[in-house]
DNA sequence: TCATCCCGGACCGACATGGTCCTGTTTCCG
DNA sequence: CGGAAACAGGACCATGTCGGTCCGGGATGA
């Protein structure tokens, strides 16, 4: 599914988030913000600024404040920033002895100029062209279909069916 | 990581392998032939049937053709038949309900563009590319450095450092 | 000096993935 | 006509990673 991990998309409403205030802003502000459990926000704050992408102020009324403008950020380095370097498979680059299948994998860095695209396009897009007014304040008002729902059938059901005509092209 | 299921790249080596056999192929021979274990290699083929990348022949003298040429192939179709379709997030579409963080996710349906450039990328690129030839023929002789290696740390060491420079731009 | 609040870890459960196996069905060969 | 070969389609289980939680340490402001 090409899917990358919950934190990631995390790490993107929680950055908007830190470019509509303004100013030095705390994990649990954020968290209530944005409706994701403060722990969490914590962690991705911690990894975002461990990648530069947010500065941390240490101490009583310290917080975390945006280090660039969001058209500086492109998803690509939100993505290394929580999920670490971008790339396909495990077989890329150097990694020397992960490759069991063959010694002469048939198809040894293939691989690497799906990821070069792949980080080409993902560098292209900045945090801004996601931001777009949705609903700058959120919380309406009280929860009209929320969440506990019914978990789906959690079995193997790909829900092939969705998404745009892509397995039948 | 952003990384795609060891299956996938599994299919792709199957595939490359299948068009080297013009004829029809069973999955023991094919098994043998990339080193996958053979189990493994049917589960791929099969969902590579179901995708219609492949044909199959039952009975006995039965086994697996290659539909078209690789060259027909997109790797978009390879990973949309084993993983499923392609995504970053389980945001997308109309996948109704599935966001417990907020009714109004601040960024709903923001990854769309970043699916859909990821998805031009992915289909723009073609088997036939993956293919070029490695050692078309595997099994030099002997094995020089063999897999059974030390498997890796497996802690949580990212091998961050590694990669295209990414992570620090 | 004290209280506040972030930083940096380790830690644990849940889930999806990767991999194996079994049974049934179809086709070819003897 | 009967047996063998090979695909089809399940279910099943182990493992690794991910998502989430917690605790102690240190810096800052009152």
């Amino acid at each position: 599914m090409l899917r990358l991990s919950k934190l990631t998309d995390y790490a993107v409403v929680v950055l908007v988030q830190l470019s509509h205030q303004g100013e030095v802003t705390t994990s649990p502000t954020l968290a209530q913000a944005t409706g994701i459990p403060e722990p969490t926000v914590a962690k991705v704050l911690k990894a975002l600024a461990a990648s530069g992408l947010v500065a941390s102020q240490r101490g009583a009324r310290g917080g975390y404040r945006l280090a660039t403008s969001l058209s500086a950020i492109p998803v690509a380095k939100v993505i290394a920033a929580i999920d670490g370097p971008i790339s396909l498979t495990a077989c890329v680059d150097g990694v020397t002895g992960g490759c069991e299948a063959q010694q002469c994998c048939p198809i040894r860095g293939r691989w690497d100029p799906v990821n070069d695209a792949i980080r080409e396009t993902l560098t292209r897009i900045t945090l801004d062209s996601m931001d777009v007014a949705c609903c700058s304040t959120q919380m309406p008002s009280s929860s009209p279909s929320l969440s506990p729902s019914s978990s789906p059938p959690s079995s193997r059901s790909p829900s092939l069916a969705v998404s745009t005509s892509f397995a039948a092209e």
